[in-house]
RNA sequence: GGUGAGGUGGCAGAGCGGCUAUGCGUUCGCCUGCAAAGCGAAUCUAUAGGGGUUCGAAUCCCUUCCUCACCUCCA
């Protein structure tokens, strides 16, 4: 599989050794998660699945930044601990993201259950005299890691000559940047050096080292990262090891709001919340999976209505292919719909999915090939039989492609299943004695709980919609 | 100003030297008791502008214009 490497600008093949280990940077836990980090996420989950689902075995780190000053700058105005804050969300950002079928990854290491390796961190710097102490701090001296800037190639003096940084006397350097910040207030860790607190990009470089290793397989986050967190892990991890820190540095693109960049100052944010409660997790995941990762994806109405079209049709798709006709012997007069004559294209569909999916993660063009088995699918339901036979075959190819893709059909209970089935049985009667209105009353009965029925010549087969909201 | 990514039909979105993806939308049919869903057909010959290279370019080169992101915390 090939990856584009922002490091390198080149797509990179993959490699798997025994596993392929990825470390994505996930969010700081201070607010409601949001569409944003959703497409990070799902991408990187869909990635996982992906390799997964071709056997190869993955290890899977994705973080939670729990301490950093908008954290505590939310304990205070809520007069709280910063504990409650990040556990609060780091609460919430389960509760969202099991909604949106994202797998648990293999450990999501926290900040602040890794001070002690970010001292080691640090102290090998200072031995190396990369990092030095200051009166605020511990900082990182970027003029003494020459390849400073690779990744997000940008040179030295150039972001001198632009920066932005505030004027901090005890810097030697204005780029240089914090390890550790001295602070007596809470909350604080003991240090060599003095009680404070990690600096901003540490704990990624202390977390990563810990759990994948050196020189782990993809290190990913959003586009928005290259500069500064992960410039400044390169230069930390690095400056220690001496080694290469990481192979495939993977970048995702922002989600757009209306064509502008959500942000918290224009108050355009969407929430994962929001989305999932308007939406439902499968059209966000379509949604999110609809464009290739490093491009950026405008969030509007218009697109996601888009997306529930064909999400309805998945769910046709599906409905048509778990219920089968029992009876097999109709085949022998229509080859067309025998397996064998379906089955070259599914292959070659899957094939497609497959090739996309594995040149540079081209989910786009992986959803095309899903769509087509779909249509494949409702192509067979309109000619009223889709044999036992021929579902036995397609069902597999369809469910192994929707776990990859991470989507999940509503599921119904044993109740609800029986009770669907007894109205639908009424309302067959009704239509049988021509009493339409009563047959519809149970049609808009149904319709009411997202059963939408559909009539074929002989019976009538129901699908259950995802849950849209308003 | 610097760096990076882009500019493709009404919209979304592939292709990245030749066989004019695809989807959504729209229109009209089929199906139906009527719907819904589904199916079929039609519709749209697009590649920011200007130069090249080539037998041939959306695809390569040059140039102009435009958009977005990053350069400050940000997925």
């Amino acid at each position: 599989m090939k990856i584009f490497d922002t490091l390198s600008q080149k797509e990179k093949e993959v490699v798997k050794n025994n596993m392929v280990r990825i470390y994505l940077c996930g969010v700081t836990v201070y607010d409601d998660s949001h569409i944003g980090h959703a497409r990070t996420i799902i991408v990187f989950d869909t990635l996982r699945r992906f390799l997964e689902s071709e056997g190869t075995k993955v290890k899977f780190v994705q973080n939670f930044t729990d301490i950093d000053d908008k954290i505590i700058n939310r304990a205070r105005t809520e007069n709280t601990s910063t504990d409650k804050i990040s556990t609060r969300y780091i609460d919430r950002y389960f509760v969202e993201f099991d909604k949106l079928n994202v797998k648990r990854a293999d450990s999501y290491p926290k900040a602040t259950e890794y001070i002690e390796k970010m001292i080691d961190l640090i102290k090998g710097l200072i031995d190396k005299e990369i990092a030095y102490v200051s009166n605020n701090g511990v900082y990182f001296a970027v003029s003494k890691f020459k390849d400073y800037g690779k990744l997000s190639k940008k040179k030295i003096d150039e972001l001198i000559a632009g920066a932005r940084v505030e004027v901090d006397e005890t810097k030697h350097d204005p780029l240089d940047f914090a390890l550790w910040k001295f602070a007596n207030d809470q909350p604080n860790w003991d240090s060599p050096w003095g009680k404070g607190r990690p600096g901003w990009h540490i704990e990624c470089s202390a977390m990563s080292l810990e759990e994948l290793g050196n020189d782990f397989e993809i290190h990913g986050g959003g586009r928005d990262l290259i500069f500064p967190h992960h410039e400044n892990e390169i230069a930390q991890s690095e400056a220690f090891t001496g080694q290469n820190f990481a192979k495939i540095w993977m970048h995702v693109g922002m989600v757009t709001i209306d064509g502008v960049k959500m942000s918290k100052s224009l108050g355009n944010t969407k929430t994962v919340e929001y989305v999932l409660q308007k939406w439902g997790p499968n059209i966000i995941r379509l949604f999110c999976l609809a464009g290739h990762y490093s491009k950026p994806i405008d969030y509007s109405e218009d697109m996601l209505k888009e997306t529930i079209t064909k999400w309805r049709q998945v769910e046709n798709a599906y409905a048509e292919i778990s219920n089968p006709e029992k009876d097999d012997t109709v085949l022998l007069q229509h080859p067309n719909i025998m397996e064998k004559a379906i089955r070259p294209r599914i292959e070659e569909e899957l094939n497609r999915f497959h090739d996309a999916l594995n040149n540079d993660f081209n989910t786009s063009l992986a959803l095309n090939s899903f769509f087509s088995v779909v249509d494949e699918i409702n192509n067979l339901a309109s000619a009223e039989y889709i044999a036992k036979s021929v579902a036995g075959y397609l069902l597999p190819v369809f469910t192994k492609m929707m776990n990859i893709l991470g989507l999940k059909i509503s599921e119904i209970t044993k109740e609800e299943n029986d009770e669907i089935g007894k109205m639908i049985e009424r309302r067959k009667i009704f239509r049988d004695e021509k009493r339409y209105q009563d047959a519809d009353n149970i049609r808009k009965q149904l319709l009411d709980k997202g059963i939408i029925l559909i009539d074929h010549k002989k019976r009538t087969l129901w699908m259950k919609q995802e849950n849209i909201g308003n």
